[in-house]
DNA sequence: ACCTCAATTGTAAACGTTTACATAAAATGG
DNA sequence: CCATTTTATGTAAACGTTTACAATTGAGGT
């Protein structure tokens, strides 16, 4: 079962066999095929336990997102799987079901050898419930090393600014996506966003709220409201949307999951998309082309921005210093047909 | 940074130190206030590799799914999550993409200590590319071991039928709803399975076919088409369907992936569900509620099902026997509006 | 045949824990 | 206060690798 029976088998040494397994082309051809017989006639398989033990290294990368079964965080993760596999390297999967705390405690996983590096595709206060400003995992190591994270698709909280990001223009994009509405003659916009701390969105919000002031036109209190990134979340907004009067005539959400909660509360108030309401979405899940009608939305390109987050890591896992600026990649508005012009008044 | 130092600052030995970390009942308040100063001073965090290559579990078990993304098994994870997070678990995920070949190579992960046990969620072949048949990692092992492996809501294949499963009765419900749309009235239904080694949908197929025996009504070649598990696989079949006069009047789909494809593409062509076409789903995604038309379907507690697999696993995990019945789960057939009477010919 | 140098193999230490066993200290009972 | 039991701590081995270094072997040149 371990590399000293296949050494007895094989009437070698323990060394033999690891450089057999380790660089084959250091042992004789003769020697080579001893060994080779031994492991089958033993069956044996190496210990990765003991050998990442010995080598200080997991192969291990943990990925934290707020849930597995969301489809753009899906795209992401083809992309970290596809660059983890080439590398070498296993993915760990944590999901924070949307709460936000906790960074230290995958922070801990790096230092307690559990993980060779994070990537952070979820809002993570560096702050654990209990200790206060000051004992993030960061300031609390003595020697001052910071583990190897990347934060994917995710706006950075001021502490965690730290760690580089692979991104889209989350403002710039909201931006373009609300002038759209703006210029199908749109007036009366409103806006869901994520749970009241998530990072993600409020960069979207900001976009929107810049749109909206470019075009001079002011943002009611009551159009903004919170979807908590779900679709029940944004059900119950639109809910209160819909009782206003004057009724917006547009709703920018920052997630196509909680657009299609939109769009399915619109139509269970009997109103038409996009004859009496626009749509617009953010992330262009695959769902949002089979929606009904199809989702207008902002494209990302979800698994470009997976590798590039891997790859990010691993130059970090490397020791490399890989600086702390967000990389950009870019966005597309997608035009289809939950947007038009507004109803006329 | 490693118990020796902590040790050596608290002045005592390094077992007396492991001691505190595993069981700090056995150690004198004294001490433990000596050692817990120490670890604070010297900002220790305990080596997993170390422990786990000691104590000779990994603490992680590996869950194969085809796809992150799936909404289905994205219920499945959150159950799994549950049970390992109470057990002290963590979870390694791997994608198949699809791809049925590979279970030796998730086997030898837990054989090479990557792995304690495997959930496989996806199917699977338990042959690989290359080996024939008694390849197999099952029959490949000199002492006969089998890993532990607990097969989550996939019909087996009788090579892993050494394996428990836990599922629903998926032959039963496919009967159900395809009872439910005779019943309505439909004569011609068609039916969208998975790719075609894929277990999981043969089983549903089955239950098609046998409920359309009952009802005295032939099943047309042409009726039954591949979907791949996937949207557009589904749009595919669908445009098949269409061309065919006389046309079906239903179509259930494997999944409910394949009923919002299908529900897409009928629209596309200019068709009404239910009033021309009533489309039955399978695992009522959270997607399947806020389609348009809303989309009948068979649910399966999914939840439940990646409790009770991780739970099985665990104990499985712990040596004990647990045999390799499958544990049914039950259903329930949603209905909502996808599903009417046909049109009057 | 001898020397040199390179290629191959062996020896043994190390990685950071856990844990059986031995020892020391405290608690108990008379 | 001693003998005995219980509890707490220390010592050292072990887990299965990898790897620096030493030792051996083989080849090539003279």
């Amino acid at each position: 079962m371990s590399i000293k029976q296949v050494a007895k088998e094989a009437g070698v040494s323990i060394a033999t066999v690891s450089r057999y397994l380790n660089s084959p082309e250091h042992v004789r051809e003769k020697t080579r095929l001893k060994v080779q017989a031994a492991i089958e006639k033993t069956g044996f398989s190496r210990n990765a336990l003991a050998r990442n033990f010995r080598r200080g290294k997991t192969s291990l990368v943990m990925v934290v997102l707020p849930e597995v079964g969301d489809p753009f965080f899906s795209g992401v993760m083809r992309g970290i799987w596809r660059v983890a596999r080439r590398e070498g390297y296993s993915i760990l999967i944590s999901e924070t079901q949307f709460n936000t705390e906790g960074f230290n405690e995958y922070a801990d996983m790096v230092f307690s050898k559990q993980a060779d590096g994070i990537i952070l595709l979820a809002s993570i206060s560096p702050f654990m419930r209990d200790g206060g400003a000051g004992s993030s995992a960061l300031e609390r190591r003595p020697d001052g090393t910071v583990p190897p994270v990347v934060i994917g698709c995710e706006t950075v909280t001021p502490q965690l600014s730290h760690f580089p990001s692979v991104r889209v223009d989350n403002v710039g994009a909201a931006r373009e996506a609300s002038r759209h509405l703006i210029g199908l003659g749109h007036r009366r916009i409103a806006f869901i966003s994520g749970a009241r701390d998530s990072l993600l969105t409020s960069d979207r919000e900001r976009g929107y709220r810049g749109a909206m002031a470019d075009a001079g036109l002011a943002v009611d209190d009551g159009w903004v409201l919170e979807g908590d990134l779900s679709i029940d979340g944004a059900r119950r907004a639109v809910r209160e949307l819909l009782a206003q009067r004057p009724r917006p005539t547009a709703i920018f959400c920052a997630t196509d999951e909680m657009a299609l909660g939109a769009m399915h509360e619109i139509r269970a108030n009997g109103l038409a998309i996009p004859a009496d309401i626009s749509i617009v979405g953010f992330d262009d899940v695959r769902y949002a082309a089979t929606a009904s009608p199809p989702l207008t939305t902002v494209a990302q390109p979800a698994e470009e921005i997976g590798e590039h987050t891997m790859e990010r890591l691993c130059r970090a896992m490397l020791g490399g210093d890989i600086g702390a600026e967000p990389e950009v990649v870019p966005h597309r508005l997608v035009l289809r047909s939950s947007t038009a012009a507004p109803p006329a008044e």
